[in-house]
DNA sequence: TTCAAACATGCAATAATCCGCATAAGCAAT
DNA sequence: ATTGCTTATGCGGATTATTGCATGTTTGAA
């Protein structure tokens, strides 16, 4: 019967190669499997076929198919890796301080990239968790930095525990930012590691507002132990534009969207 | 809670893996737990992915999960390289850590060398007022790590401040490890900024043994500030050897050697 | 300290792969 | 047409990869 096939459909190795290729770039992966049985040949044929455009360097082969080129997620640089997402909140973000502000920020990313933003000519007083935040600050040549001490927390690289959180009872800040690792309409702010929840717990009672960074591919998840509600948030700021349908949900719980 | 579904029958390893990057760069940390659960494969799987991953380089691997990469190190990249007498006080000073002690260090590039090289295998808590020697010590598994919290100084990288030197009141440390920027016979270690020059002090007074660590090009030579007598050193590290001539002169001044 | 969760390790079953080798087809020159 | 050569393909068996499970051990949080 294969025989039969071959003779009718007499399909070159060419033909083959650019129906994987059109595959491949359909479903950004193959299966060998599938293949052999899709254009009957033996799977010995597609593998041999995959092989020779993987040192083409056409695709990717992989055990048991193959994969498209791009196919493979960035991981060395969180600097590519949403990168303009997290500029643009940043952007929007500096709009909210203003000259002579006492402001308090977490750790993250998104918080890194909107203190290496900061105007050279902006004069306020930044508190922090986050090491790296102050180091970034340390070249602005108005800022001071003040950092709140405490448990290193390896993980999350910003201090923690209960030196933090009674500091920060003493102290009232203009503005609090905030990033998020899940924000969610029925559960508010969410984080997946307590000690991280408590400090920001305390982070947004010691301030008059809170403003959350969140990048829209965390929208309308959730962690394990709520921050806090929706209601709490001043500003809620993404890289989406404010009337992206995707925020239309926060927009009728009233959070403000920047 | 997030549902991810796509056709999980016969998924590729490498599909699992970019899946689980791209879980991981979006909440900066997964568990294998969420991951099995998500993937429908058995923790085992998982956790055999996140170890390939993470001898890939890929992603930083934790008891319970794994952590992105990039989040750890956002701008790790200028790290300067300690020239070899830095490394060799480095060696030497950790030979006065022992298991159990409470440390406080300073800041320098010195003292970075010298978290740097720890062994993994070392378990002791470090205070320290550099946010630098903080972070370079993230990845240590066994040390609990406090930073001092206080006003940053941009020159120095450090805390300072009154915030500094009352916590200190409050905390009695075993060793004290300091770089300086001048020490000689006359004048003992001298500093030239006076808010650095407040904190060391303090310092010293929290600690019951102080360790210099000085190399070689800045015996002898003096700056506006005190900080403290030769007699108050417990152990002057060099780089050279103890016998070097040009250590006799704090030999005979009862300063211990190494 | 105490214990459940996370871990490493070895094993077994299945799937994918690799390696010859034989066959068949295409092609060019005779 | 035949011959000789190359390429493409399929097949059988050996080898390796992947995965889940069972096992003891380690870990980290209470």
């Amino acid at each position: 019967m294969k025989i039969l096939t071959l003779l009718l459909f007499n399909m070159l190795k060419k033909e083959r190669h650019s129906l994987i290729i059109r595959e491949i770039n359909l479903h950004n992966k193959v299966l060998s499997s599938d293949l052999a049985q899709q254009l009957m040949v033996s799977e010995d044929t597609i593998r041999r076929d995959l092989n020779e455009m993987d040192e083409a360097g056409e695709i990717v082969k992989v055990h048991g198919g193959a994969l498209s080129k791009s196919y493979h997620y960035p991981f060395q640089s969180n600097d590519i890796y949403a990168g303009d997402s997290k500029k643009t909140i940043a952007r929007k973000a500096i709009e909210l301080i203003k000259d002579g502000m006492i402001v308090l920020t977490g750790g993250g990313t998104t918080m890194i990239e909107m203190v290496r933003m900061l105007p050279k000519d902006l004069t306020v007083t930044i508190f922090t968790i986050s090491p790296l935040v102050a180091l970034q600050l340390a070249d602005h040549p108005l800022i001071t930095v003040v950092l709140i001490g405490g448990q290193f927390s390896k993980n999350s690289q910003v201090c923690i525990g209960a030196q933090v959180v009674s500091y920060l009872y003493e102290i009232r800040f203009d503005v609090c930012f905030l990033g998020t690792n899940g924000i969610s309409i029925g559960e508010g702010v969410t984080d997946s590691d307590l000690d991280i929840v408590q400090v920001k717990k305390a982070m947004i009672h010691a301030s008059n507002k809170l403003a959350i960074m969140c990048i829209a591919e965390k929208l309308n998840t959730a962690q394990r132990m709520r921050i806090c509600d929706l209601h709490q948030i001043s500003c809620l700021i993404t890289d989406l534009d404010v009337n992206d349908n995707a925020l239309q949900a926060y927009r009728r719980e009233n959070v403000q969207l920047y």
